[in-house]
DNA sequence: ATACAACTTCAAGTGAACTTGAGGTCAATA
DNA sequence: TATTGACCTCAAGTTCACTTGAAGTTGTAT
């Protein structure tokens, strides 16, 4: 597989995919002439990329994930992402079921309903959590 | 109020306020000598723009919602947000489940687990989403 | 009166994740 | 054989949301 393929069946750019090789998360097999060949099983590993990333991993955490060996993925370290995540899921659930509200509610300004309130209310302490 | 008490009271630092107001998301009412000085409902535009910010909104966006006669908000673009949490939050609960699985399975290595195989497959499947 | 903590400005730096551009190489096709 | 298009490298640029630093000013407590 060249860069190309590899690109279209992963749905990334190839700059990206010269990106992550320089981040080392990824290695061509080979090169024909300048051309980076690909194993198949790039696409595995591209998936498991895009897997840490939607858990909120950021790109080195995820290359130092990578050993020579396969990948090594630290059990306690997923289960304390999960736990984040849910943490993250309750928020924007809440958001979400605010923001549903807020578009159908009959008070003239946001301001005047109840509800929205208490959501600006909840803005706040999360924002004091993360700071001060 | 002064920008340190703003900034004891919302949790965020002076600087943050004071980028905040060079990108009109902020105003001081006057000055005393060189001080900012604040009104108390500063906290209240504090709050929406942390709930702007949670819901996924950027600054310039939540600057763009800001009016002269109070913030005016659009309830479709609330609504679509909404919907847009709504998408995220089902991968992330996918995610932390399968994160969560991951985590106790007791497979030597996750990919022997069909499980997180199938999360691979959720993972590359919504970048191509994304992306190509 | 003086020290000093807390403020001020403005420019530049940070980090994450890429993208873009200039200039060059190469294999296949017309 | 000439040209095109897909690849290559390397440096620099971009966006987002801030933070840091240097150099200066001011309100207040002693």
């Amino acid at each position: 597989m060249d860069i190309g393929e590899v690109s279209r069946l992963s749905g990334l750019p190839a700059s990206t995919l010269r990106f992550y090789e320089d981040k080392k998360l990824l290695k061509p097999i080979g090169r024909k002439g300048l051309r980076r060949v690909y194993d198949a099983d790039v696409l595995q590993r591209l998936a498991l990329i895009a897997l840490g990333r939607n858990a909120g991993f950021t790109l080195n955490e995820i290359a130092a994930m990578f050993t020579p060996d396969g990948p090594r993925i630290d059990r306690t370290q997923l289960a304390s992402k999960a736990d984040q995540l849910d943490r993250t899921i309750r928020q924007l659930t809440a958001m979400r079921d605010g923001l549903r509200h807020a578009a159908q509610c009959p008070a003239p300004s946001h301001f005047e309903c109840s509800k929205f309130q208490r959501l600006l209310g909840v803005a706040l302490k999360s924002q004091r959590r993360r700071n001060g």
